[in-house]
DNA sequence: ATTCATTGCGTTACACCGACACAATCTAAA
DNA sequence: TTTAGATTGTGTCGGTGTAACGCAATGAAT
């Protein structure tokens, strides 16, 4: 009924270029974390031919790391550079593919892909976490899907394929690294207050924190410097603004917090 | 000049049927780790054409999970079942493929790979890491590598491609993991005493404990019973046997040991 | 019987953690 | 201008786990 569409450049050349371009069987998704009103969020796009969200994701050039296919990815939907990226996890049921998905993209230009097309196979699938500082990104949806959105990681439901157990997956990696990395460097502006980085902790382990104690292990760590400047405006007491330090934010990314043992 | 000997079966249909019955451009990679001798050792196989050793590792059918690809190449190995065995790592840099390693090994048997096959191609590996008793497992190698052998986790280097770099990976991930998973396990043999797994632990960390903070420890978490046996025959005094609470090893496999936050 | 390394169990000092107290501060309302 | 109310900065205290070390018991070798 509805008048097809002309085909867009990308999506036609990933039926005709991709088995010569791309690399066969295997893409990246993304789990993009941000934090905004005191609350974890998840950058996902709106599939309109199937009625669905999914994570951002792609392919990986033929010459191409696969570490570098998922920060082209993120770089592409976000425009941030010098992100925190992170494989998590390989996501390879032979039953997690589902060409529906993109028969449906295809339809809607009245293109029907053509049978064993490079598309229609099944992938495997590396999963990556990042996070982001929510207000410095600007989101670019393309030509497979139109809409994005932060959603709120507690109403995340009903996403496309297996991408509710990526999630998942990218949300308890989160919470067990919680434990030994420094996370927040991305997640935040560059400078914050103590309260504003114990809301981000209480929201990514979906937990209250006790103010005190959050603070004393926090300046335990070592890796914030503390500005002589407050947050005034809000109603209350103005909190100190704090920024990471660089180097040893970095040490710790690589040693861990700990060491234990 | 030497007389080329036939193509066995399982090498010409990786070349006849690899297109048509392998997930293209990936692999898996199994760093299994044996205990012996008070040493952390690693199973690693001979590939004579290329004169390096390398990592056990295979590819994954059409219709096979990546994860029980990976189990079936441990199964295969050492002929073990119900093991440990965690993806830790995707190594996707487009030039850790090495082509040589394969027409060098066909070149043995006189046959040229053609040009584009399958076996020809850039591969992903997803690295994974296993931790098996020593005594129980009866090492089978096959057609492409004849000679295996358990090396200490001290003197391996210069493997094929980039094997070295992945079980440096897979070494990190078990020391971190050992801070929050019951490991051990499936390193020793049913019944154990606390020196034994103490002495694991200590090679596992390359470092020396405290035996008395040691047990203290270990018993803390709860996931070992003492039984009523001691292992005579040593030139001291006799101690103790424990064995794993299977229950609770499960639980903390699931949980971890610690929670913190 | 004696020797001696090893094992089982215990002690002490110290750091860290959770729970809570109290004073200082900032805005908004009175 | 003063007061109220919520929030922040700093500190305390008891419990817990850890590192470092002591000592008696054990068991094979001498």
């Amino acid at each position: 009924m509805a008048k097809s569409k002309s085909l867009p450049a990308p999506l036609k050349h990933l039926l005709v270029k991709g088995n010569e371009q791309l690399h066969p069987g295997i893409s990246v998704d993304c789990v993009i974390f941000g934090f905004h009103d005191n609350a974890l969020k998840i950058l996902l796009l709106n599939l309109e031919s199937v009625k669905k969200w999914s994570l951002p994701g792609g392919f990986v050039l033929n010459n191409e790391d696969i570490n570098d296919a998922a920060y082209r990815v993120l770089n592409l939907r976000t425009g941030l550079d010098n992100i925190f990226l992170q494989q998590f996890h390989v996501f390879g049921n032979p039953n997690r593919s589902d060409a529906k998905v993109h028969h449906l993209k295809f339809q809607e230009y009245g293109v029907k892909i053509p049978k064993n097309n490079w598309l229609i196979q099944r992938f495997i699938t590396v999963g990556y976490y990042a996070l982001i500082d929510f207000t410095a990104a600007t989101i670019k949806a393309d030509s497979y899907d139109s809409k994005f959105a932060w959603i709120d990681i507690e109403k995340v439901e009903n996403l496309m394929m297996d991408h509710d157990y990526i999630i998942e997956k990218a949300l308890q990696t989160l919470r067990t690294q919680l434990a030994y990395l420094p996370i927040g460097k991305n997640l935040l502006p560059k400078k914050f207050t103590m309260p504003e980085l114990q809301k981000l902790y209480e929201a990514i382990l979906n937990k209250k924190l006790d103010r005190r104690n959050f603070q004393r292990k926090m300046l335990g760590f070592e890796i914030l410097n503390k500005l002589n400047e407050t947050r005034k405006g809000g109603a209350h007491k103005a909190p100190f603004l704090y920024t990471f330090n660089d180097k040893k934010y970095q040490k710790a990314l690589k040693e861990g917090l700990y060491g234990s043992w």
